[in-house]
DNA sequence: GCCAACGTTGGC
DNA sequence: GCCAACGTTGGC
């Protein structure tokens, strides 16, 4: 028996990726590369399976609002775009011998119909806890409890 | 190891 | 553009 499927909620600008972004990628499957917090990368690095299911999340934009689902194919792998010194999240502390920051692929499960605003999450009474609702939340990937998961994917319309 | 200064995130 | 929340840095 394999381990129960996780839940998560990923975050991302659409300006820089969206969702949209992501239907358009080959195979629909994209690395979620860029990742500079230390409890987001213990996450992916160390909870994050294959199978795992993905809420994801437009910061930034108007509204703000997660707008589909992903599933989790390909657990962590080091992310290259820290040793790259043109990149925007270079960091020099990584290195291919002793990488610090780690990446997952996801792949689009289901665009909604209609995004789910963060405005109108708030007063679900399922979500109360959801971290996204808390106050000063700034975590760029979050664990998501199943209920939540459950009950995002029923406001979402199935 | 403390903590002030600073930088970033992200809703509003 | 404002600013609250929070993470990181670095002097001591």
């Amino acid at each position: 028996m394999s381990v129960p499927q996780k839940y998560w909620l990923l975050k991302t600008e659409p300006e820089s990726f969206s969702i949209q972004d992501l239907a358009r990628a080959k195979r629909k499957t994209t690395c979620w590369d860029g990742v500079r917090n230390y409890q987001a990368r213990n996450s992916m690095r160390d909870e994050m399976r294959v199978g795992d299911r993905v809420l994801f999340y437009h910061s930034s934009a108007d509204p703000p609002a997660i707008v589909g689902t992903a599933k989790v194919v390909r657990a962590a792998y080091p992310d290259p775009t820290a040793w790259d010194r043109d990149d925007s999240h270079y960091d020099p502390k990584s290195t291919p011998d002793n990488p610090r920051w780690f990446m997952v692929d996801i792949q689009l499960e289901r665009i909604f119909d209609e995004p789910l605003a963060l405005a109108s999450l708030r007063g679900v009474a399922a979500l109360a806890k959801m971290e996204l609702l808390r106050k000063g939340s700034r975590l760029s990937v979050q664990p998501v409890r199943m209920g939540e998961f459950e009950a995002v994917l029923k406001l979402a319309g199935g």
